[in-house]
DNA sequence: AAAGCGGGGCG
DNA sequence: CGCCCAGCTTT
């Protein structure tokens, strides 16, 4: 019977304090809550190495509702358009006019609330939760959703892994543990072929071949 | 439940 | 060439 915490929890962590990627600039501590929202629309299906060579300039162009919703279609859609998912430009028009409209111009602290928003689904929601309140949930992309049906040996079902996702994560240290899962499943357990041979978790994975291997 | 969106990177 | 990427809306 093997404690998660000590066989996922706490090595992951540690991986990433060492080797996470911590200079993406919408981790920066002081981006806003419409800075965060922005960047992870801009990374649904998208990789986070094209987002970070766009999202400086993209954030300070649109750095509010009001600057996105007072913007054209088209003009946002310039931005846009080298990351692909074109429609995410009116999203995100509909959406900073529906803060404006319904928040006030905040971004909402709400599940319900973010969800409502266009553009807005359950992960992104979760996201938003997570960095801006601390929330201590998970939200389950496709990294999460194949670093822990691999680890934990799984069926990769959406709600299964979110159950499993939430219940792993440190309550005081929710974002610190999202992007641990993140990267680690973006730089070792990839989805095409796996770092297995070299992956600190190795021990303990139940889809590593090595697990039984002796001595 | 399934289709559609999408450019760019990588093997 | 085919697969994949911090998903979501629409049908």
């Amino acid at each position: 019977m093997f404690d998660p915490q000590h066989a996922f929890v706490d090595p992951l962590l540690a991986w990433y304090e060492r080797n996470g990627r911590h200079d993406l600039p919408w981790r920066e501590p002081e981006r806003t809550p419409f800075e965060l929202l922005l960047a992870e629309i801009l990374l649904q299906r998208t990789t986070a190495e094209a987002v970070a060579g766009a999202y400086r300039p993209f954030a300070a162009r649109y750095p509010t509702p009001e600057t996105v919703a007072v913007a054209t279609t088209d003009e946002i859609r310039t931005h846009v358009a080298p990351l692909g998912l074109v429609k995410r430009a009116a999203y995100l028009r509909r959406c900073a006019s529906e803060i404006l409209a319904r928040h006030s111009g905040d971004v909402p602290r709400e599940y319900p609330e973010l969800v409502n928003l266009h553009g807005v689904g359950e992960y992104t929601a979760r996201s938003v939760l997570i960095h801006v309140t601390g929330l201590g949930i998970a939200a389950v992309d496709t990294n999460v959703k194949r670093l822990l049906s691999r680890f934990f040996d799984v069926n990769p079902d959406r709600n299964r892994i979110a159950v499993l996702a939430d219940a792993l994560t440190p309550s005081t240290r929710s974002a610190d543990f999202q992007h641990a899962m993140l990267d680690f499943a973006a730089e070792v357990c990839t989805a095409g072929s796996p770092a297995c041979s070299s992956c600190p978790l190795r021990g303990s994975c139940e889809s590593s071949e090595e697990q039984f291997t002796p001595r």
